[in-house]
DNA sequence: TACCAAAATGATTTTAATTCATTTAAACTG
DNA sequence: CAGTTTAAATGAATTAAAATCATTTTGGTA
């Protein structure tokens, strides 16, 4: 039982650093990153300044934890919030949903995400993690010919998240909360149709090459389940 | 000419102040807002460190003058890009290269504009009339019938800009430069067609012949492997 | 040329991050 | 369980950089 640490003292090691996260989170929600001092992060953590050092190299890579930490939370969040037996437009819309909802809930921390990233490359990582539960969902509506074949998933993706951001921003600045209208009509803008909220201006007439693609997938769908 | 400064003594401090954000841009750019020394900013505008805060505030103000001067110069390019006799498909076209270009070029500025923000408010009063363009091309195509009267400005905005942004950003993480399927993939969308790469697999709308003779030669192919 | 006010300077002060010599606590040993 | 070793925590001391301000320089004016 050499070099391994004993088994009661990581626990209690975990939770002091979760302590300091939290801590943390608080103090860099509340201020911002300038704003917030080390000092005032240690006191609301109960600890002495020094001891923030012992767990983070420094401010920024304090707040590279906290900021990760909240990707992290997001991603399972995310994929407790679809529904696996879901098709790909209802999956797209949980996750549309639940993101858009948690970055209105914990704007401020969403916004520390930019302090932190054009620096180092792996502060990124859990971002790019949250990011393949988009990815996923639009695979797997491809696979299955729910999505036509040629869908642009990596430009959809930039479409979805910058969205969804930026409807954030506004709702924040004008002080207004969360707005389903931003969800329905994105997904219509995404999904193929047109514009104008939800409910309204449903059916409308699909062109040939809606059809013919809709056909190419159920073509594809059905050869794929081989079962015959 | 009691109180009222020299004239040739005005141009002589604008320039100034002009010299200090030209080094200001420079050096925030080059070593991001905390790496910015104000004394690097100093000496690369050729003035006492003093001097700077005789200009502005602090720091952070420094840096909103960065910001500022930014967003309106993109607002007057923008303005030139746009041709006026264009409608609003063809603006917007306009409007979508001149931003995705421009985003591209001065990344970091963009990228400084975060830091600016969540601060006090008229920090952003160059945004919003920079998003105000857009604002125009859009009420204009209404008025004219080019676009439905129902269309939802605000909620566009946010796609079109955010859409833009976050693609900006994944170009410039794989290190790939200005790519116009992005601008064509988001327009198609807004005006309400479908995606796909934009010049690639153009102006093919399948025939209801050919839609016919696709169903017919499904139906063969599925009895063929009878078996149900 | 002498004067004044505006502008500029940079040494000094202040603030906050980071370090590190010292102390305290925990885990292990015989 | 007292003694010893190692890990963790502390906070005073150091360092770095922003911001201030008493002093100097400059440009315009009479």
């Amino acid at each position: 039982m050499s070099a391994t640490p004993r088994n009661t003292s990581r626990e209690r090691i975990e939770a002091r650093e979760s302590t300091i996260l939290d801590a943390a989170e608080g103090i860099f929600s509340r201020s911002g990153f300038d704003g917030a001092k080390i000092s005032d992060i240690a006191r609301a953590a109960s600890v002495a300044e020094g001891t923030v050092y012992l767990y983070y190299k420094n401010k920024r890579d304090l707040l590279a934890g906290v900021v990760g930490r909240f990707w992290s939370q997001l991603t399972q969040g995310a994929e407790d919030a679809i529904d696996p037996q879901a098709d790909a437009a209802q999956q797209l819309e949980q996750l549309a949903r639940y993101h858009l909802q948690s970055i209105l809930d914990q704007f401020e921390v969403v916004s520390l995400t930019y302090r932190a990233r054009p620096q180092q490359e792996q502060d990124l990582d859990q971002v790019r993690e949250y990011v393949r539960v988009f990815d996923r969902i639009m695979q797997r509506g491809v696979d299955r010919g729910e999505l036509p074949t040629d869908t642009p998933i990596g430009q959809l993706r930039d479409v979805f998240f910058g969205t969804l951001e930026f409807s954030a921003r506004t709702l924040k600045l004008r002080g207004q909360a969360y707005d389903h209208s931003i969800v329905s009509n994105l997904l219509l803008l995404m999904l193929g149709r047109r514009h104008g909220d939800a409910g309204t201006n449903g059916g409308n007439n699909p062109s040939n090459r809606d059809l013919m693609q809709r056909l190419e997938s159920i073509q594809e769908h059905l050869e794929k389940r081989g079962a015959w």
